[in-house]
DNA sequence: TGATTATTGTTATATTTTTCACAAAACAAG
DNA sequence: CTTGTTTTGTGAAAAATATAACAATAATCA
């Protein structure tokens, strides 16, 4: 339920009331939380309305039933493990960042083919590829954030779907081959920043 | 010209082309080039079209003409000089990353407020935030990646502005207040790891 | 209490984006 | 040189997405 375009929204919304309510907001408007995350206000009653939200009229959005709505949505009553293949520069960037856990969302462990990395000091303990099995099994995983090199990629993700994960957050700049039960969402800072240069207009 | 979609999607047949290339591929049919980069045959033509590349009906693309087109429309004759601000562990990875050189991106830059950063051993030069100025101005940069706190952002924003900067890559999970002439590209990770689990059904 | 105002919820309209369908062109084979 | 095949290029149709418009409703105020 929900497109997709509508979910990326619905999750900034999410956002931007946490900070609202942290700014001692209990109630938003359309119009307010729309200006707090780039949306027309328009758009955001009609999201909220398609997920079966409700607000008062004239009185707006309460701001805690809507992060309550909000977190049964996308399940956030419960922490999601996940793990991070590729613990080199943006995998460590990744694992050391608080803010997943601060959205439910807890990084359990990396993995790298390099033994170098093994030993490393990072946030999160790091394995070796052959173990990777048995932790998604014992966290009980299902998404993985992919951060490998380009050409190791495909077999990383052949090797992930072996394990029966689910879902996966590709950050190499290469389409990835999967069955269709597993679902890839592909982030490319590449192309977003060749994108940005060419529609800044820089470029002219 | 070009929608906002459509510049995305180039880029990622640019992407796939530099591949195939190396594979030894001179020429590829608007099919090959979609199952490459994940898109159907028929968009892959009309966006061709759209930017006036042509192929040879029966014949295909060929493979050197497509990237020069595309090397033209995206400015890839020259480097562009782009700069980040906040070399924590986002700004390291970015910064240490060869990929956009590759792709005749140069990040000639670092900031960051703390002091301690300013020592460290980048593969760039990391400067306190007064230097971003003279910086700016002496490596033409026009575009910024930003990767500070969310809660430096629009302050770090605000400066970049003031100092000419026509287009950010903004990281940090909060909109920015920008004149119009500035474009921002938001990308945010945990939005796009949140919006996977929704939709691979794992949290169902 | 009745008029006024602010805001939601929803229907209608417009725009954007993608898919479908097929004619036009180019090449190959006989 | 004609026939058949392949693949582009594009107009028409469909689907997705966003904007606009406004009626319904709840609060406020005179
Ligand atoms: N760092 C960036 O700013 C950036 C930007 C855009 C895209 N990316 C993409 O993100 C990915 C990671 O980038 P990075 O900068 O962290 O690269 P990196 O080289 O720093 O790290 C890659 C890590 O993957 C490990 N690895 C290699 N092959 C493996 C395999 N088969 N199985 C498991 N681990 C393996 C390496 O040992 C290394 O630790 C790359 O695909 C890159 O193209 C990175
Ligand atoms: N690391 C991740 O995986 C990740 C994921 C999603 C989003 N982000 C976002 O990316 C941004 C950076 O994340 P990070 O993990 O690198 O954080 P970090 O804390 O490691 O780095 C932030 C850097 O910014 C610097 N800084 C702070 N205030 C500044 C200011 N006013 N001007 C200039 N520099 C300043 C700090 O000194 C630090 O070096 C954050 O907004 C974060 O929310 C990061």
């Amino acid at each position: 339920m929900g497109t997709f375009a509508q979910t990326k929204r619905l999750l900034r919304y999410r956002m931007g009331l946490i900070r609202l309510k942290k700014m001692g907001l209990e109630k938003v408007f359309s119009y307010t939380l729309g200006k707090e995350t780039g949306v027309t206000a328009e758009l955001v009653r009609k999201d909220f309305s398609a997920f079966g939200i409700k607000g008062h009229r004239r009185g707006g959005y309460d701001v805690d039933h809507l992060l309550s709505s909000l977190e049964r949505i996308f399940g956030k009553e419960r922490v999601q493990n996940v793990i991070v293949v590729g613990m080199g520069n943006m995998g460590k960037a990744i694992s050391m960042y608080k803010g997943f856990r601060d959205h439910k969302m807890n990084i359990v462990a990396g993995f790298d083919i390099d033994p170098a990395k093994l030993n490393k000091k990072f946030q999160i303990p790091v394995y070796p590829m052959e173990n990777m099995g048995e932790v998604i099994e014992a966290f009980n995983v299902s998404v993985a954030v992919l951060t490998v090199p380009e050409v190791a990629a495909q077999e990383a993700v052949d090797n992930l779907v072996s394990h029966g994960i689910q879902g996966i957050l590709n950050l190499a700049p290469v389409l990835l081959k999967t069955p269709d039960y597993v679902l890839v969402n592909n982030v490319n800072l590449m192309v977003e920043l060749e994108r940005l240069m060419y529609h800044s207009g820089v470029l002219k």
